[in-house]
RNA sequence: GGUCCUGUAGCUCAACUGGAUAGAGCAACUGCCUUCUAAGCAGUAGGUUUCAGGUUCGAGUCCUGACAGGAUCACCA
């Protein structure tokens, strides 16, 4: 980074200089340089020459000369059409090398003093967690630890959707055909065992519908009609009356579908600082209501009920409160979002909640603004694409969904065999085979799903798996590998590679200057990340820095070096590079071993 | 129908926010294990960036309009 900012520094004092403008500095900018010629910074002329009154060459040429006489970094440069390409010093890309190596703080930006909640996860419990599921919770766990290591105190924050009907449809079903199974007596995990029978009460549900219909009802008669769903709505009056029996089992169920939970988290390596539960507010947001009613924020139509108008922000009029003064959806939504802020007054707060949800946030960001709520511009809806599966969209009341906990296990089971095939667990306890195997199993398992850009839906094929070859986690996780080996090599031979090792180095192979580029760019790629609330840009970027790494593996030796200097020095290089490995995997909650 | 999102190699994805001849991986083909881990490296082949206009020195990127896929538009959650 601030090797950039004193090119562009001298770049400012060159148009000073040489063609009496000043530029403002955000407005300058160093591009990579393409591959194809020669130099690491680019600078484009072409949106100066207004102010150069010359052509793009003799700008360029221009600029060049003055960047080369005024800055000690830049060693020499060449100007294509009006591409400016610049060579830095080899002993700058050194500074810059020793400066990374010397970071004790790799990978951790000083704190901004700001707070940030984010949202993820919020599973319902009448049912197990699925890919979905684990698209959201990845997404949320790395977003967490992205923003923390830009300097925000993060709360990892959890609603769980514990109450309403569907909950009770697992409920009626349990009772009238759970014969009192438990997840002890069954052998299954709590979750799945209340989405069992969550699939039971579609199934009867649906045969009551037909026999309804075969009576001479309409469809939408029978469905409303038929008695399983009148004794869901019914267990649901009850609940909220906080009938005995019926929270009974209710506490008894969602207890089970807790310890399932507990069980997939872990294994998912995803945690949460803090827990809400929908039963404790749904009730929230009326006093809401009352305030943006005083304020003219919402207005009540004949029949009582209370609406917004987001007219002029380009949405249309949206319910807010019903007629006979119950809530809907959006009235616990903001109730919960002042709860959030009473709770721990967060500057910021993000929802990681899919896309069909896009335009209920929108509505929810822009009443809460309206409202003039402090926190009201750091709300933001990290909205994400479905992923599918080649048969199309995954309905857990039809059964048809990837199960997360038993795809979990499928990617385990797929690295064991194939590190197996490879012969690689020489030496391994059984223990540590078993940890590897997880490691890569769940690495190419986040990897895969983090790499895409959130807010696009992607395709999940099971048949074809998830690769372990290219551009995955495991790949990533080799590249660390092999590095371990080689610093455990290099311990074991008592290779100094601190700063001492290399000192006075000043040559230094297009190998190794493209690794130190590439090194430095790990900071500006946390800010974007950041910014942008994409881990898909953390994980792109450690494809590539393993990319970068596993070229320079290849082309230079490091033990049959000759020259001390240069093999400490790679050492040192490899070194780097593997702590940054480890800190950006890290972000996105992958695992890296020190043997494969 | 209104609104929003998406459309890039056969497939899965990039493209540093408007820059040079659009890049990776998978699949196919060719080389490289007597050197530090071949889950790797190097190379070949693969493109009218869905289409049509526009903005400008320059457009995959911005604007308009089609087309295709998806989501959403409940006094459901």
């Amino acid at each position: 980074m601030e090797l950039q900012d004193k090119i562009l520094n001298t770049l400012e004092r060159a148009f000073a200089e040489l063609f009496d403008h000043q530029v403002q500095s955000q407005d300058l900018a160093l591009q990579p340089t393409r591959k194809e010629f020669e130099g690491t910074f680019t600078f484009v002329v072409f949106p100066f020459l207004k102010f150069t009154k010359l052509n793009p060459e003799a700008s360029g040429n221009k600029l060049g000369e003055y960047l080369v006489a005024h800055c000690d970094e830049v060693k020499s440069f060449n100007v294509v059409k009006g591409f400016l390409n610049l060579s830095v010093n080899e002993s700058s890309w050194m500074n810059v090398f020793q400066q990374l190596y010397l970071n004790e703080k790799l990978g951790q930006l000083p704190s901004n003093g700001q707070k940030v909640m984010v949202e993820y996860s919020s599973p319902n419990t009448n049912k197990p967690l699925h890919l979905g599921h684990l698209r959201n919770n990845f997404l949320g766990f790395a977003v967490s630890q992205i923003l923390e290591a830009n300097g925000y105190e993060v709360i990892k924050a959890n609603l769980v959707n514990d109450r309403g009907i569907h909950i009770c449809k697992s409920m009626v079903a349990y009772k009238h055909f759970g014969n009192d199974e438990t997840p002890d007596s069954s052998g299954l995990k709590g979750d799945h065992l209340a989405g069992k029978y969550y699939v039971i009460f579609d199934k009867a549900y649906k045969k009551q519908i037909a026999e309804l219909q075969a009576e001479g009802q309409t469809e939408e008669e029978a469905k409303k009609n038929a008695p399983l769903i009148l004794e869901a709505q019914e267990m649901l009056r009850l609940w909220e009356a906080e009938d005995k029996d019926v929270v009974a089992l209710w506490k008894k169920m969602n207890s089970w579908v807790y310890e399932g939970f507990d069980v997939t988290y872990k294994k998912m390596g995803v945690d949460f600082d803090k827990f809400y539960y929908e039963s404790d507010t749904y009730l929230l947001g009326k006093n809401i209501v009352e305030e943006g009613l005083e304020k003219g924020v919402f207005f009540k139509k004949e029949n009582g009920s209370v609406w917004v108008d987001l007219s002029e922000e380009g949405l249309d009029e949206k319910l807010v409160l019903r007629g006979d003064g119950t809530s809907v959806y959006i009235t616990q939504d903001m109730g919960t979002a002042d709860l959030k802020y009473n709770d721990f007054k967060i500057n910021k707060s993000v929802y990681v909640v899919g896309n069909e949800q896009d335009y209920h946030f929108d509505v929810l960001f822009k009443i809460m603004r309206k409202l003039g709520r402090p926190y009201g511009d750091g709300l933001y809806h990290l909205s994400y694409g479905m992923v599918d599966l080649p048969t199309g969209k995954m309905k857990s009341r039809e059964g048809t969904v990837v199960d997360a906990d038993d795809l979990i296990q499928e990617m385990i089971d797929t690295a064991e065999s194939h590190t197996k095939e490879l012969g690689k667990i020489d030496g391994f306890s059984i223990e540590e085979a078993n940890a590897l195997y997880e490691t890569l199993g769940l690495g190419a398992l986040k990897y895969f799903l983090l790499k895409v850009d959130p807010k696009k839906r992607m395709l999940f094929n099971p048949q074809e798996s998830i690769e372990f070859q290219g551009n995955t986690g495991p790949f990533i996780q080799y590249s660390h590998a092999r590095i371990a080996s080689i610093l455990r090599k290099a311990s074991q031979i008592g290779v100094d590679y601190s700063t001492s090792g290399f000192e006075g180095l000043e040559q230094l192979d297009p190998a190794e200057r493209d690794l130190i580029v590439m090194l430095n760019d790990f900071e500006k790629k946390l800010k974007l990340a950041a910014d942008e609330f994409s881990p898909a840009v953390i994980a792109q970027y450690m494809f590539d820095l393993a990319k970068e790494y596993n070229r320079f593996y290849a082309e230079l030796p490091i033990f049959n070096e000759s020259d001390q200097k240069v093999q400490s020095f790679r050492i040192a290089l490899s070194y780097l590079t593997a702590k940054t490995i480890k800190t950006g995997m890290r972000l996105l909650g992958i695992n890296v071993p020190d043997r494969m």
